[in-house]
DNA sequence: TAACTGATTGTTTAG
DNA sequence: CTAAACAATCAGTTA
């Protein structure tokens, strides 16, 4: 019996927090704290903003992975379709609908990027303390070992969708 | 010319 | 904890 599991309990938290978010809308996240759009304080790229040599860009979260072979997909449905947004869509509405065991895979991968960037976090801090200024440095590899190439034996929680929500 | 925009959700970061 | 920004993408739009 896994007793209570402590699923809905600890759930129901965590979707408050998510719903605090959500009530926001998000249309627009930036705009809702800086309704000047003269901040291009969007998600320009780093052309701009590049200030740091070693910025570790954040990992595609599991929604982006998927979103990155979803887009190839819809593109093939949808040769025509050139509108980023409505891959968006599609791809958040699919991504509702994916069942947790089918987020797994993309989860797991998302998790392991997260990893690695935790390494660049390290390095990209290091930097920052010693030498913030120019300077090029060398530094030193002291990381280079980031290949795991392991995979998991099975060990594959299969948690079939469960939709007992409320 | 080149940055910014939209649209999705998830993770990260800073306060 | 909370709120906000940013991650990819790609054609379209604006300064």
């Amino acid at each position: 019996m896994k007793a209570a599991k402590g699923k809905g309990a600890v759930k129901k938290d965590a979707k408050e927090s998510l719903k605090l978010v959500d009530d926001r809308k998000i249309g627009k996240r930036k705009a809702a704290v800086k309704p000047d759009k003269g901040s291009k304080r969007k998600a320009k790229k780093e052309k701009l903003a590049k200030k740091d040599p070693n910025k570790p860009k954040r990992p595609p979260s599991a929604f982006f992975v998927f979103l990155e072979e979803f887009r190839k997909t819809y593109k093939q449905d949808h040769p025509n379709v050139k509108a980023v947004s409505a891959v968006g869509k599609a791809g958040g509405e699919k991504w509702k609908s994916l069942s947790v065991a089918e987020k797994a895979p993309y989860e797991a991968k998302a998790a392991k990027k997260k990893s690695e960037y935790e390494k660049l976090m390290n390095a990209y801090n290091k930097k920052q303390e010693s030498g913030a200024d120019d300077g090029d440095e060398e530094s030193d590899r002291s990381r280079s070992e980031i290949n795991d190439e392991d995979e998991e034996s099975g060990a594959e929680e299969e948690e079939e969708e469960e939709d007992d929500e409320d």
